[in-house]
DNA sequence: ATAGACCGTGACATTAATGTCAGAGTCAAT
DNA sequence: ATTGACTCTGACATTAATGTCACGGTCTAT
């Protein structure tokens, strides 16, 4: 219900051609079109153009876009993505060389954030500690004072 | 060896009264000059003018930017820490009721980010490892094929 | 009074991916 | 032909703390 009173066409082209305009492809890839714009720019995906200037996603473009962003999800700038990204749509993600060391790279960087996490982390708790077994203390002190 | 040939003035003042030039204070604190103005408008800290508008510091000061770089270094931002550095400022941090409640919250963005890095984390260790295992049986394949 | 170390303000840049807007053109259905 | 959904480009905004530059004023030792 409430499904949505805006009228669309994208449903009717979708079963039409193969080809997608960029709307249709937000929609079946999630991205938005202000990413799918940028992706382009990063040269990530080359859409083809109509005439008239309209960009022409071939329908292999909705997995491309699902494997950008998936690695965009794991951290990867579209910079790296780019300097694998040809590689792995050719063949398999197993048998991209280039994929490896930025993977690796990658999970160093991870593993030093989360370093850097903890650390700060086990700082924090300190902190609250010594707060709240403060504040225990005198609440305790307080409570042989003056209850019952 | 090689201390500075440039000529310094700030020693000489430094030893004289117990007010304090930026430059004199960012040397004191190793906050460049450009964050103890930032820091300023961020309303964390208040010097006085002299006559011709140059920023005096009193002494105390070099504590409290120490302070604040400290809860910077703890992932809390400008805004968080105005919220409660006066408190501390004033009191003791255990004694500050302001300050639990923010690191409460940062400890749980904090929980959250190592969360989401853990799981990107994983992800990447399986790719990784599917790609060196992939690779691995390959190359004992071919040894099996060329070797010896 | 001059040099040069210092300070003042204001503004722009950085980062990465995305949001948002304006102004204009396209397409399809009526 | 008109309407409305859609698309195009280009530009500016977001975030937070800091770097950096320009241009000008101040202080102090000589």
């Amino acid at each position: 219900m409430s499904r949505s009173i805006i009228k669309l066409r994208s449903t009717i082209r979708l079963k039409e051609g193969c080809a997608l305009k960029i709307g249709e492809l937000s929609k079946a890839t999630g991205a938005s079109i202000r990413s799918l714009r940028y992706y382009e720019k990063q040269g990530l995906i080359a859409p083809l153009r109509t005439e008239s200037g309209y960009r022409e996603y071939h329908k292999f473009a909705v997995e491309q876009v699902k494997t950008i962003r998936l690695y965009l999800n794991l951290g990867l700038s579209t910079e790296q993505i780019a300097g694998f990204l040809h590689c792995v749509l050719t063949n398999k993600e197993v048998f991209c060389n280039e994929i490896l060391p930025v993977y690796q790279q990658k999970l160093k960087e991870i593993d030093e954030q989360i370093q850097t996490l903890v650390r700060i982390r086990s700082n924090l708790e300190e902190r609250i500690q010594s707060i709240v077994s403060e504040q225990t203390d005198n609440e305790s002190m307080e409570g042989t004072n003056d209850e019952s």
